[in-house]
DNA sequence: TATTGTTATACTCTATAACTATA
DNA sequence: TATAGTTATAGAGTATAACAATA
């Protein structure tokens, strides 16, 4: 991980330096914590959006996620190749695949999901309570455009 | 860029979505911003470097960067062949090179930062001011670990 | 021996184009 | 003709290893 030396307040108050900054911290912990459940931070991300939205085709699951149909193969594969996702037919299209979580997907989805709550707590550890709930309510609403 | 359908609040709450997607917004802002001076958003960051802490060998900017000095070989390769930034051995240690800032470099530096300020501030425009102004500064005390 | 800049190389992430099977 | 999944491929971005010059 970076050193982080002294940057000057000019580049070091950039809010694509923070970002940036913020997000690679987070992935750090996120692959620290996730590591005993055998997943990474994007295969915890596509198993809340299943868990939220199941039934969902590949296509429907990667647009929601921003990313390419063609990328969300090699993750479903993943996922497949660990037990935690199947892949079905659709009965109406025979063109398209259901992804559904397995049982077994549904236990790391909720032991992982809890090692990314850790994973956040302590990004924001040195914010109170009520700066993080305030940080958190800001960046969702930069991310949202309101 | 991402067309962003509902995720529901799970994953659309998670901080790494956020961070990631307010990073990608920002960096498409900075794409367009920038276009115009020939630069993109990380050789703003070395110019703003430079500019903040010059004379600077390439290993010392790398290290503050937070990337490999094979990395930052490029960057100023490219930053020197637009004649933003120039080599110069350093005298007393002749491995080194200084990389200083050119008169077209402080120019450029100007320019592309006020540009910068207008992609940040359009990144943080639904917020109002005083939100913009608390979301810098709750980010910067996340990134510093305060 | 260790360090700076450099090159060559490889690895990750991601997208584009083309193929197939369905519609 | 168009769409879903897949494969092959290519382009960023970044890191590791090795080399030459210098300390």
């Amino acid at each position: 991980m970076p050193h982080h030396d002294d940057l000057g307040p000019r580049l070091g108050g950039r809010l694509g330096y923070l970002l940036k900054h913020a997000h690679v911290a987070l992935s750090a912990l996120h692959e620290e914590l996730l590591a005993p459940f055998g997943i990474s931070d994007r295969e915890l991300a596509v198993l809340l959006l299943l868990d939220a939205r199941e039934p969902e085709s590949q296509q429907q699951a990667a647009r929601r996620l921003g990313v390419d149909r063609t990328t969300m193969v090699a993750v479903i594969d993943a996922l497949e190749g660990k037990g935690l996702v199947a892949r079905r037919p659709d009965p109406t299209d025979r063109r398209r695949n259901v992804v559904a979580l397995t049982d077994a997907g549904r236990v790391t989805l909720r032991d992982a999901t809890a090692a990314s709550d850790d994973a956040e707590a302590r990004l924001l550890g040195g914010l109170g309570a009520d700066d993080a709930a305030r940080f958190r309510e800001l960046l969702r609403r930069v991310v949202a455009g309101d």
